[in-house]
DNA sequence: GTTGCGACTTTGACTAATCAAAATCAACAA
DNA sequence: TTGTTGATTTTGATTAGTCAAAGTCGCAAC
């Protein structure tokens, strides 16, 4: 069994993997996201290497063995698993999920996953709009078409709401209060790249208005 | 806040306390149940004490103190009412969720305990009959009237089965099986002290025989 | 080329929790 | 009293994970 602390760093190449040119995360930043100091994170980078969960490349990166991303999976998969859980079954805030699921993605055994994923009805799906990797094999390459940033679009694009790109609960309450959820249809009114602020129009005819960076955290299914 | 292990020691003490000689918890015991060596045991217990939620007498034995008896309860509480949830909510087997609630009871914070309550509807007890302590204040005094060991009863007595003092998954599947769960009523047919066995009918006819040692696991409520 | 700077790695030290094994104590029997 | 015994405590060592601070490296600017 892997520690929680060994978990938590899989899971954290895994996802900063992701957004990583060449799949390459260096120790800095992986320091940084578990904050710790960088010496630590080397240490425990070398010794998650000689497990063979990772390769580590002395100042250049680590990323993840084969063996190691099927635990980092398994560890975001009930950690997506268990946010949506708290809110559709326990009826819990979606801002207030993320860290919850940050504990109880380490509880989770292999017996009360299965429960609930068969009590969910097997979604693909968290509250934020992250794909939930399957119990086996790799996930689908990206989660449902090409999603774009709701920054990149322009005035009179019509777009459908994907994704919410960040786990801050202010961030999330302020989207829940203005129906930025996965789901929602919205229409570009502007794109202002000087002024860096987009405003867009909801279903009902409510503006709102956007800064760039703000907006750049909302991924879109453009249509 | 305490760490897995300090919440893991404080409710092995007070589990020990209910049915310990004057309260007092000896190192060998809690050793034994905490499966560490007995100098392990020790050591943590002074450190307990010097976080002031013990008392301890060196040679003697330990006991909660005022805020370490707060702590215990509330693991105890998470613990009950997260095995109550997986039975109810997750559908998962009664003789499961002992392990499962070991684990889940250190990460349920007190954002999803009061939630796990409210779908439940507030519960006082445990799949196993076992009291759920309060959110705030002490346990009421005795669960509920008087309950005596099946063992204790003789032939003729009518009794409700009201707790299940074994948490082993095989007793509690051969419990489930033959109908001893919290709630049932019994009608003692024999209880002979000689052949140590004791046999019950449940109400459609069937009768069982068990061991006295099994029947002493046994809790009902005479009536 | 050399120099500097910033990122990275190493080293030494610390804490929490554990075990093995030696030392100690309390209490009972002779 | 004096042993003896079994439980308890102490001592010394180990592992995982961490930090502070010193040392090293690579690369871009000059």
């Amino acid at each position: 069994m892997p520690s929680v602390t060994v978990e938590d760093y899989l899971k954290q190449i895994y996802l900063e993997q992701q957004s990583a040119p060449g799949g390459l995360v260096s120790m800095g930043r992986l320091a940084e996201v578990m904050h710790v100091v960088p010496g630590t994170a080397t240490a425990m980078v070398k010794s998650l290497a000689e497990s063979g969960l990772v390769s580590y490349e002395p100042r250049s990166g680590v990323r993840l063995s084969r063996g190691g991303e099927r635990l980092a999976l398994g560890v975001v998969r009930r950690h997506r698993l268990v946010e949506l859980f708290l809110v559709r079954t326990l009826g819990m805030d979606w801002s207030e999920v993320h860290d919850e699921a940050e504990r109880l993605e380490h509880a989770i055994s292999d017996k009360v996953l299965p429960a609930i994923d068969r009590t969910l009805g097997y979604p693909q799906f968290d509250p934020h709009g992250d794909p939930i990797p399957p119990a086996h094999g790799r996930p689908a390459a990206t989660s449902a078409g090409a999603l774009v940033s709701l920054s990149d679009c322009r005035a009179g694009d019509q777009v459908r709401v994907s994704r919410i790109m960040d786990q801050d609960a202010a961030f999330l309450q302020f989207a829940d209060r203005h129906g930025l959820t996965p789901g929602t249809t919205l229409t570009v009114d502007a794109n202002d790249t000087v002024a860096d602020a987009l405003t867009v129009r909801d279903g009902d005819g409510r503006s709102l208005t956007l800064g760039a960076s703000a907006a750049g955290k909302i991924q879109v299914e453009p249509g």
